[in-house]
DNA sequence: CTTCTTGCAAATTATTTGCATACAT
DNA sequence: ATGTATGCAAATAATTTGCAAGAAG
């Protein structure tokens, strides 16, 4: 979790993120950053958008995009979810509600149409719960 | 939509689906295949398994698993959520709790220690519900 | 019979990595 | 100075596809 160097690359990256629409994937963060820095390598916006993720200066969006085979980013840092449009495929962030559970009517209030969810939570099962408590680290 | 044809390996990759372990990567339903169809190639499982999502008797783990490059497939085909430990890597199948919103609090509950969740909602963004209406479609 | 599916291998796509040089601290 | 980061190109990993031969309806 220690930062990384900051870098002119770097930093064109985050922002090349930020002016590439909604949720680019490192292809086209590459493209955008290209006409800031014309010879930069496609290598180094992977390792970097890397380490802007292991930052918490960018996340992952967890989308699964019909053919999408390539992984979005999504310089927004807060907690929050993803709406997708299965018509137009465009991808909106959407605040969160509560912090114990989701209301999917709000959209529908917002004039979205909700048709399916996805849910994944992270953390640990009651086994590893269990050894962490053995082991002492929290 | 149309239901595909039947074939000896189709219904061997179903199976095997079902007994390779929670959440099983193509590569490992292959090589549980394999254990029953030797001649079977990797080509016919990936085009199969698309199919078989295809209509329905299988979908995709929307799970981000951390190194995890290749899609992950659950013969589970009714609407659940998933609940992936970042300790002993392990996805467990969580069953819905009401339709318009997802209780993690029932989680805690059970044992879980959750630290974070990735929500991603899927339907029709209101730009698009009002062009699905001029055109009359549903 | 006709059409869809298979096995095989080669092709694509997305991402990662080794290495010599350049840059940040 | 010292140790990362970069650019380039080649390497991997995951998945897709073309095609002749085989199986399903």
């Amino acid at each position: 979790m220690k930062a990384t160097r900051s870098t002119r690359q770097k930093e064109a990256i985050l922002r090349a993120a930020l002016s590439s629409g909604s949720h680019p994937t490192a292809d086209k963060i590459y493209a955008t950053v290209r006409r800031e820095l014309p010879r930069i390598s496609l290598g180094t916006v992977y390792r970097n958008l890397q380490r802007l993720v292991g930052e918490g200066r960018m996340s992952l969006a967890p989308v699964q995009d019909d053919g999408g085979r390539s992984a979005r980013f999504d310089p927004e840092t807060q907690p929050h979810d993803h709406f997708v449009c299965q018509r137009c495929k465009c991808v909106q962030d959407v605040p969160r509600e509560g912090r114990g559970s989701v209301d999917l009517a709000s959209l529908e209030t917002q004039g979205f149409r909700v048709t399916s969810h996805t849910l994944a939570v992270y953390g640990l099962c009651p086994r590893c719960v269990a050894a962490a408590r053995r082991v002492g680290a929290r």
